[in-house]
DNA sequence: CTGAAAGCGCTAACAA
DNA sequence: TTGTTAGCGCTTTCAG
């Protein structure tokens, strides 16, 4: 059982007090090289293994990040991820995931653990926690950075863009594009707030161009393929002239576009399916859907920067202005222009 | 600054010791009701927030358990998470995760600093850890569960199944199809070690068969769609009476359903495309693939029970046999049987 | 450059 | 049912 080997064995066998060891085996500044080879390698022989808890315990602070995001069954968060992971790698941080389904109360749990933790920082998805979970982090002495959604006051930072905006934007594409009668297809929104408000702003560009009969197709649970396919049908069986459809997301979408392909309905000449995020898969369908594509991996990167700037002090900025950095998202075309 | 409220401060205004604040806070069995009640309230009025670093290193032990996957980029890895969710909710242990990229370096320095955090148990992807990982785990006293594969040797406990017995059975059931002029098309095999075994098993059932003229594209790099459909396009070109390929897994398997789609070849009847691992979005596809439909989330679900199994104990098991667990995976047909 | 003392916040193991 | 005594393994002072 070598775990058991501790930093005191160390320091004994190399005939050196724990402190110089303790600082052998980290940085190390003020230690003489000799030393600092010496110890390190008879910690290597004895398979001294650190004690991050020990060390956390004694700093009053670990070197953990918190990630929580709602979901991993959407390939955006994972990209999330893997941005902090890229920013983060060499600082010694370490990032520690929690997944809250989109449950309120979840989230509140993992919050609250993953604060006992004492971590360096936190990156939570979205700006609408529960007022709890909202509280616990704004007197957390800690940085934390609110992703994806810059639509409401963030707790301490915030790194995204408008989900509105998002929403409209791509009702303008679709207007410009000459497209007439509009749907909308999604699914959890009861959930996801950020879907939510993307369809907000659909509805509402749609709206102020006098568009107010939009169909929609909504069900509860996550995004999938074929919950988009079956709503696909669905809708265009009920109203068989619409020529866009926007969907939640892009799992969604690539239901209503393998729909249409098995129906025969010519994508996107008679119809424009539109979703969001721009994942990889999208570009490679064989019919062209458009999408928003974001900088998921940006706002991850960008996220985890903001925790570094801040690292070393353990409370908050003094200003009390609060720090958002929007992300720019970029509309994908792929739609066939009509002329009308 | 809430945050510096301790568990000495609850005490003191509770008028209580520490040691009943702290029973009090936890499961108490050992305490009056009423006095467990009021210090909960004291405590949350205090806005008390329990320090996990400390009682870890009280107990020597922490309640995180650590899980290694190799991407976020599958899906496949955020099931087998959820399936380690659903399996521990309400044990009190937190799942805490890693992603390696498929980069044994990387690997070996997160099961490092995993095991730093004195975890309650570890689960690792796969059995092909590198020599200093392996050791590194097989030292470690806490219970290890390695899943996805049981190719070889685990370090204590396994939870997965034959990924060369899975290339062997997709090429069984595309020879008795009827199937005769074989491919294969792969993504990042040098590191993906179940791919790589994946396409093993299948040539080798197809050798057995006197079938060894089987052309192939492999790429390094992440799997992709793109990657898919590009190499499907290559190979078609240069074999265009292929009737069967085998791809790494689903994601470059949909490439070539693609490509297929777009090119105007019949499929399945003239072509099949086989993926592995059975993802939701492959039932809804405007083409039929075949697959195997593994089950990532017993799988992840049966690994975290065998780590609750262990608690209370800090050692292995005493009995040298290391335990395997067999879970099945399907073979979903979808394929176009010829009458040759 | 190195060491000694003190303590981070909590809990096991006893006592009472 | 509750309290006391010792640490867990490390790092932060502050001396040498």
């Amino acid at each position: 059982m070598q775990s058991k080997v501790t930093l005191a064995d160390v320091a004994a066998a190399a005939g050196v007090s724990k402190m110089t060891a303790s600082r052998a085996m980290r940085g190390a500044r003020d230690v003489s090289p000799k030393t600092v080879e010496r110890i390190q390698r008879i910690a290597a022989e004895l398979g001294y293994m650190a004690n991050h808890v020990a060390a956390s315990l004694a700093n009053n602070r670990s070197d953990l990040i918190g990630v929580v995001v709602p979901s991993l069954s959407n390939i955006v968060f994972s990209e999330v991820m893997s941005g902090i992971e890229d920013a983060i790698t060499g600082s010694g941080l370490q990032p520690f995931f929690g997944v809250t389904g989109y449950d309120p109360d979840r989230e509140y749990r993992i919050v609250r653990q993953m604060l006992s933790w004492q971590p360096a920082g936190m990156i939570v998805t979205g700006l609408d926690q529960d007022d709890l979970t909202t509280q616990m982090l704004r007197v957390a002495p800690l940085p934390i950075v609110q992703i994806m959604d810059t639509d409401g006051d963030p707790v301490d930072m915030c790194v995204g863009f408008s989900q509105r905006e998002a929403g409209a934007g791509m009702a303008r594409m679709l207007l410009e594009a000459g497209r007439k009668r509009f749907a909308y297809v999604g699914c959890g929104l009861d959930r996801d707030t950020r879907g939510a408000k993307r369809r907000a702003g659909y509805l509402e560009t749609l709206a102020a161009h006098g568009i107010t009969d939009v169909p929609e197709r909504i069900v509860g649970g996550l995004s999938s393929v074929a919950a988009g396919k079956a709503m696909t049908a669905e809708i265009l069986t009920a109203h068989p002239k619409l020529d866009a459809i926007y969907y939640s997301n892009d799992d969604v979408a690539m239901g209503g576009l393998f729909h249409c392909m098995e129906a025969g309905i010519p994508i996107p000449d008679r119809l424009t399916i539109a979703g969001f995020n721009g994942v990889d898969i999208s570009a490679s369908l064989p019919a062209p859907m458009a999408t928003t594509r974001t900088a998921r991996r940006e706002i991850g990167a960008a996220a985890a920067a903001a925790i570094l700037n801040r690292q070393g002090r353990g409370t908050k900025s003094p200003l009390p202005a609060l720090q958002t950095l929007e992300v720019h998202h970029v509309l994908d075309a792929r739609i066939s222009v009509t002329t009308s």
